[in-house]
DNA sequence: TCTAAACTTGACCATTTTGGTCAGGTATGT
DNA sequence: ACATACCTGACCAAAATGGTCAAGTTTAGA
């Protein structure tokens, strides 16, 4: 089980951004100097940020992204669900009835696939962007 | 994050082996055809599971495989450990004092990826062979 | 003793996912 | 007009995944 790339730098960005975006608008190239993350990479990670109204844009010169909710309401699941940084325990579709490869019944550890998967989502949906800020003011970098 | 095949195999295999193994060893072919797993592929599995003495084997006619431990002792973690399938959520070597590709320091994020790592890890902990014995006596196959 | 069941070992491989890069474009403050 | 910075989509190399395959060795039972 591992946390890709993608879902860390998507919250490490948005960690930086919350911390810089009290009067302007903070652009990605600051961004991707700070945190040490590719330019072209955070281009595509801010699209679906856009996209699922977690930041907004501003176009032109002293352009930028700023946060589109209250660092409160940014849930991790909410920025995790937006790269699509999915939690998955389970091969088959959730939904379905049936099991893996269309077998006919659930495999015999599949409670305990959906307990797992509870349990870390759990954590996602219990921290937001704002514990994040409180948490690091310290190690400020 | 998803958990892959081998740890889920591995469990399932295990759990279905610790149901059956009161009188005979258990054949993997046997695991194979109740759970629906490639022979091959549990062969490389059990190998693993064998090294870090989680089960005994059986050679010859009529062998298989034997749990070696109480299925009260034996934990997910010990089962993932032995199998490689390892919650990771940083990029960087955790001892290292270093941060990512060899930067001075720690990612702003670092800490809360470390609690997520032990949130998960804690789930493992507390979870023996055992505990799925019992949840799963209803829902047996 | 012969044979089949079952463990053992190690090489091999196709597909998918990851973690990006690159090449254009468009909008806008100065 | 021009530099800055967002926007879009194609493209790609490397790693991980989820296996397969081949060639053994060991041992119970006929
Ligand atoms: S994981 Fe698919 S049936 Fe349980
Ligand atoms: S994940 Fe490597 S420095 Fe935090």
């Amino acid at each position: 089980m591992k946390l890709t790339s993608k879902g860390r730098y998507a919250v490490m960005a948005l960690v930086d951004l919350a911390r810089f975006d009290n009067i302007n608008p903070v652009s990605l190239r600051d961004i991707s100097l700070r945190q040490g993350i590719s330019l072209d990479y955070l281009e595509q990670i801010f699209s679906k940020l856009k996209k699922n109204e977690i930041v907004k844009s501003i176009r032109g010169t002293q352009g930028g992204y700023v946060l589109n909710k209250n660092p409160n309401d940014i849930k991790l699941t909410n920025i995790f669900h937006a790269v699509d940084e999915k939690v998955k325990t389970v091969q088959c579709k959730k939904e379905s009835k049936k099991g893996c490869n269309g077998k006919a019944t659930k495999c015999i550890t599949h409670n305990l696939w959906d307990e797992l998967e509870i349990h870390i989502n759990t954590f996602f949906e219990n921290k937001s962007l704002k514990d994040l800020l409180n948490n690091n003011k310290d190690t400020r970098v």
